[in-house]
DNA sequence: GACCAGGCACATC
DNA sequence: GATGTGCATGGT
């Protein structure tokens, strides 16, 4: 497995180059697209975001000061808004209750203890802890997410269902432990899963994996 | 018009 | 503990 996880990850870096992940440019604002993302197009949730660095409001004070019906409105090409607007404030909430609102205290925070804290935040799951953790502070925790597990599975690498925590140890137990490495490798995988052969129905004959 | 998209919580059995 | 459902916009 060990051979196959790092063969994969070769073939896709060399295929498709550097992502430059994530596509946000503060902490903060990659933390509120973690959380935009759910389920949503990335292109829906660049809308919202924008809307946000229009009113100048993608800053930890001012999103909490903003009332939650305002932020739905603002966010709501990205879809889900009411929810998402509400997992906002509760991850608001959690920030200032636990760091004052300054992500500099949190990113010195264990990352085990800081990755538990969040999954303990309603709204935050799995995926979106770890692409907190992983892609805004930079932590070493591989991320797990639709196309992954469609890529593992449709090769063969895992089984269909296999939970969360089973498919991260796979990853994490097989390659170095680098930030970059996981960065990168997830980034890819999402580049594939895109533009080529991750879509939920149908298969790729093409697949730059074979 | 159908299908898809970088999940998650909650209800129900 | 497993399975089903609501949440919603915008692109292809």
């Amino acid at each position: 497995m060990t051979g196959k996880l790092n063969l994969i990850y070769k073939k896709l870096y060399s295929r498709f180059g550097p992502q430059h992940w994530w596509p946000g440019k503060s902490a903060f604002e990659i933390m509120v697209g973690a959380i935009l993302t759910q389920n949503t197009n990335w292109q829906n949730v660049e809308k919202a975001i924008d809307n946000l660095k229009r009113q100048k409001l993608l800053q930890p004070q001012k999103l909490r000061a903003l009332p939650q019906e305002r932020l739905a409105a603002l966010i709501r090409p990205a879809g889900y808004y009411n929810v998402k607007a509400r997992r906002l404030k509760y991850f608001l909430n959690f920030l200032f209750d636990f760091y004052g609102g300054k992500i500099e205290k949190m990113r010195r925070q264990q990352f085990r203890y800081l990755r538990r804290q969040l999954l303990a935040v309603n709204g935050i799951g799995a995926e979106t802890a770890d692409s907190i953790l992983l892609y805004a502070l930079k932590k070493p925790i591989f991320v797990i997410d639709a196309y992954t597990r469609r890529m593992l599975f449709r090769h063969g690498l895992a089984q269909e269902g296999v939970d969360y925590d089973t498919l991260q140890n796979l990853f994490m137990r097989n390659l170095k432990n680098k930030v970059q490495l996981f960065n990168e490798y997830h980034a890819l995988l999402v580049k594939l899963g895109k533009d080529f052969c991750l879509k939920r129905q149908g298969r790729c004959d093409r697949c730059p994996l074979k």
